[in-house]
DNA sequence: GAAATTTGATTGCTATTGCAACTATCTCAT
DNA sequence: ATGAGATAGTTGCAATAGCAATCAAATTTC
């Protein structure tokens, strides 16, 4: 259908729509193969792989939202999950009484040491090995520097 | 915490994990965009956008759910929205009486191309413009080059 | 050409998500 | 100190998603 609107070139419109592509592709891959293999969804592997940075095993839950890239209430309810699953415990943080820490367990981190050789794996299988060297850092380096300018504040 | 675990090097992890972040922003940066000017979602906008490239601004469920990215189900109640508030109209497909098409309504089809003026916009000015031509070149190659590996069969 | 299989699409169900509202605690200006 | 406002986190609620089951129509098989 002719719509006579200001579309995007070819070329953004590849960078844009196969960036969609491939997000959904890894994505949907990626937590098959967790869920497949070790019966954890690729979201709740970025909580343990993120807690796992945090000195000992353990982040404050805003935190954790952010580098999770979900909402405070989405996290709130995904640890609550891990800590049924016996993955994560919660510790209440003493200099400040509001603040509550996600805290790896050796069950935890465990599944996680699994899981991040099968996440690995994939992502080296998906991604990775169809990029050269070059051709990765320069999709390395165009993502971040978008990141970046879209983090700075304003 | 040290988990002596196989991660992925430095150029593997940027270019991953910055993929889901740049992904996550501008996709809530988009859908916020549209909400605000436009009262729909990116999820509808994309509906929109796959039907109107359809011939006569009409596409089978079945291609619409895959140009989407989202599952049929999904697909059936994004459209159901759709043609509540007058953007779509379903029409069965005569050749094959199991089939049906999503056809873009002339309301629907000023929406979108009100819409798209902001879309594109946003795509620009949080993506396309903080890259050079080199840089978003090299970026549509690389995604590309992963969107068609994982396409294929096998 | 009837039966078996496949395909297109929708529906029931459940899980996940985010927003807005709420509670509790902290900070800071006065 | 104290009261106003900011911040950490959780909860109610409604929207949205996918899977599995279902129904209808087409296609294949024998």
């Amino acid at each position: 259908m002719e719509m006579g609107t200001n579309w995007l070139n070819d070329v953004e419109m590849r960078a844009w729509r196969s960036m969609l592509s491939v997000h959904s592709q890894l994505y949907n891959q990626l937590d098959e193969e967790l869920v497949k293999a070790h019966g954890i969804t690729f979201a709740e592997y970025e909580v343990l792989v993120h807690t796992s940075e945090g000195p000992g095993g353990s982040v404050r839950m805003a935190s954790l939202a952010e580098a999770t890239l979900i909402s405070r209430s989405g996290l709130t309810r995904r640890v609550q999950h891990l800590v049924a699953v016996g993955l994560l415990e919660r510790r209440r943080c003493k200099e400040d009484k509001r603040g509550t820490f996600a805290v790896l367990t050796p069950l935890g981190c465990e599944k996680l040491r699994a899981a991040a050789a099968t996440h690995v794996r994939g992502v080296r299988e998906h991604m990775i090995s169809k990029l050269s060297r070059v051709e990765l850092e320069a999709l390395a380096d165009a993502l971040e520097k978008v990141v970046d300018h879209n983090s700075e504040p304003g």
